[in-house]
RNA sequence: GACUCAGUAGCUCAGCAGGUAGAGCACAUCCCUUUUAAGGAUGGGGUCCUGGGUUCGAAUCCCAGCUGGGUCACCA
């Protein structure tokens, strides 16, 4: 094997793991490792006169190592957050082999292993609870060099932060910036605390498709994929809609799923390719009822995040203490725009976004067009959580037309940071009217528009069957997340987001008999793998001996090499294959 | 998709009227023998993103591409 691909830095780690082995220290051992303890408690729980924890043994990446002779100091950092070791050569090694610490912690280990310590608590001369390590053990040899990051005062010393490698990289953006797996506890105690919430009401956690043969329940452009055994496409899941109003159909109370939605669309700072929603779906309930249980909901998750409903989110302080402000749509572009678009057709519609500014194309139907209205004058200004109610009919084919107004639908979506977060309504359960609504989804499907959506006949079928009168919403976790850690990046709050892949440098088989055997004598094969020259075939690519003489008596001369430089004759000879 | 900024050592970055690639940390060797981002000394380490072009000479200037960030557009 060749280590000239390798760093310095990696090639000596792999050289630190072959002499381990050799000293009879296993760098992958299989045992299980006893821990009993964890930084964090160790340092919150730890008192002097007490002297407890005087027995331990933690495990974790050790981060940092002062040498000081016959003692020295390293960090050890577990999922709790880091601790001091000191380690004493005659204790961890009381006979007369000190190859242990002189060879071993000294010299062998680097930053990034995994180790093991056993010892007990105690505080040194500066005042810093520390492990005194009586026992250590290597659990993993770590093969590449970690970034080193600082910190002192609160001050950051060469933090790894170019985004590309933290995304691609993960690992060690988590190994070496431990603020980031917080937002990523912070994401599992969200959800723990919506699904508690939902148990408490005594809804059930359901799961559906995420491969579908329509993709249904919302107006988005599909990933799609073929099914072999069946010969057929399937579409991933862009919406759990559909599915779950069949569950209410079929006797369910309330059912609720946190799942993956997919859907083909541009990335940016607030998409990603997939991403997760939580819709439940509640009987006997209507988009009224649906306000109050997501803003207790919201004001819970706050709580439990923060023990405060006031939540910063860049500039702003967002606060979620229920209830939330109710503004309809048409009030919404009336306060913004000046105009009342109330009963206003198509075309009347259309000149209104052109007074507006506002860019449309012809496909757009009315739907179309007032939601561009919203999105582009309004929704911007609802930073606190706000909910727009009352959604033309147009912009709402799976809603309940409202209970006063057959134009509009009994629908809400609730805008905080000048955003949606969450979207309900009642849900239609007339079959015939569901039916008319497809229908027109079909004409606007044929005249351009990619996102209208698919008839669904089993759908159909299942409200024809009888829906109990039922509310449903969804919230865009991942969004949900960004406000509440405040991040303004989806993928700050996703493990990895979606990236292109990246481009491997493909390792080259050098094979240097293929050189020797030209008469290349071996300090020059060298010379030429570094020019590039990795095979004997690219060697015959070269027209001129005379410019290959020239590079590799450069190559000597620039590094130094003091070879004797060969003749142009002997590199004429190597060409040729006749050395 | 458009515009814009960036890509140099393991990490963070400097270098750019075109003239031998630099610093700090990390790494190695030695000294020190209880340190607090950093004890001291010495040293090794680079396809300056890739490919073309201009030039005697390109990390630097020009063109194209790749990757990423930002803004905008598109998008429940």
């Amino acid at each position: 094997m060749t280590t000239l691909s390798l760093s310095e830095q990696e090639t000596i780690r792999r050289n630190s793991l072959n002499r381990l082995r050799e000293l009879g220290y296993d760098p992958y051992p299989a045992a299980e490792y006893p821990v009993n303890a964890l930084a964090a408690a160790i340092k919150a729980g730890y008192s002097d006169e007490l002297k407890n924890f005087g027995d331990v043994c933690l495990a974790g990446r050790m981060m940092n190592q002062r040498i000081m002779g016959k003692a020295s100091f390293a960090e050890l950092q577990d999922s709790s957050g880091r601790i001091q070791l000191y380690v004493n050569r005659d204790e961890l090694c009381p006979g007369e082999d000190k190859t242990l610490y002189n060879e071993v912690f000294k010299k062998l280990l680097d930053i990034g292993d995994i180790i093991g310590v056993k010892g007990y608590v105690f505080i040194t001369q500066m005042g810093e609870i520390s492990v005194h390590v009586k026992e250590l053990t290597l659990l993993n040899k770590s093969l590449r060099p970690l970034p080193v990051v600082k910190e002192k005062d609160g001050v950051t010393y060469d933090a790894f932060t170019v985004v590309e490698q933290r995304y691609r990289m993960r690992y060690v953006d988590l190994i070496v910036n431990p603020q980031i797996r917080d937002v990523f506890v912070k994401r599992a105690l969200i959800i723990n605390t919506m699904r508690e919430i939902f148990n408490e009401n005594g809804y059930l956690e359901v799961e559906t498709p995420i491969l579908q043969p329509i993709p249904g329940g919302a107006a988005a452009r599909p990933f799609i994929t073929h099914h072999n055994a069946l010969d057929i496409p399937l579409y991933l899941r862009i919406a759990n809609e559909l599915y779950l109003k069949k569950l209410i159909v079929g006797g369910f109370d309330g059912v609720y799923e946190f799942g993956k939605d997919f859907r083909n669309e541009g990335m940016d700072r607030t998409h990603n390719p997939e991403f997760t929603v939580l819709e439940i779906y509640v009987a006997y309930k209507d988009y009224l009822w649906m306000m109050k249980f997501t803003e207790q909901l919201l004001e819970r998750v706050a709580l439990a995040l923060h023990g405060t409903t006031r939540v910063t989110l860049g500039d702003h302080i967002i606060d979620f203490k229920a209830p939330y402000p109710r503004v309809t749509m048409y009030e919404a572009i009336k306060n913004h725009t000046g105009y009342d678009i109330a009963g206003k057709n198509e075309e009347e519609l259309r000149r209104i976004c052109d007074t507006l500014n506002i860019a449309i194309t012809p496909e757009m139907g009315k739907g179309k067009l007032i939601d561009q209205i919203f999105g582009e004058k309004c929704e911007p200004h609802f930073i606190q959580p706000t909910f727009i109610i009352d959604y033309p009919v147009e912009m709402s084919p799976l809603t309940k037309k409202h209970r006063s107004n057959p134009n509009l639908t009994e629908r809400f979506e609730l805008m905080v940071f000048g955003k949606e977060l969450a979207n309900a309504y009642s849900e239609l359960n007339d079959p015939l009217d569901q039916r008319e609504r497809f229908e027109e989804q079909l004409r606007l499907s044929e005249k351009g528009d990619q996102e209208a959506m698919y008839i669904d006949h089993d759908f159909l079928r299942a409200l024809e069957h009888g829906m109990p009168p039922t509310s449903g919403m969804g919230i865009g976790i991942d969004r949900l997340t960004m406000f509440m850690t405040n991040n303004l990046s989806i993928q700050d709050v996703l493990f990895f987001p979606q990236m292109k892949p990246e481009t491997r440098k493909q390792e080259i088989a050098f094979h240097p008999e293929e050189f020797s055997s030209l008469g290349i004598p071996g300090e020059w094969i060298d010379v030429l793998k570094k020019l590039g020259y990795t095979s004997a075939a690219k060697l015959r690519e070269v027209d001129k001996y005379t410019r290959l003489h020239q590079e590799i008596c450069g190559y000597n001369k620039k590094n130094k090499l003091g070879l004797p430089n060969p003749s142009p004759e002997e590199v004429k000879s190597w060409l040729s294959g006749q050395g």
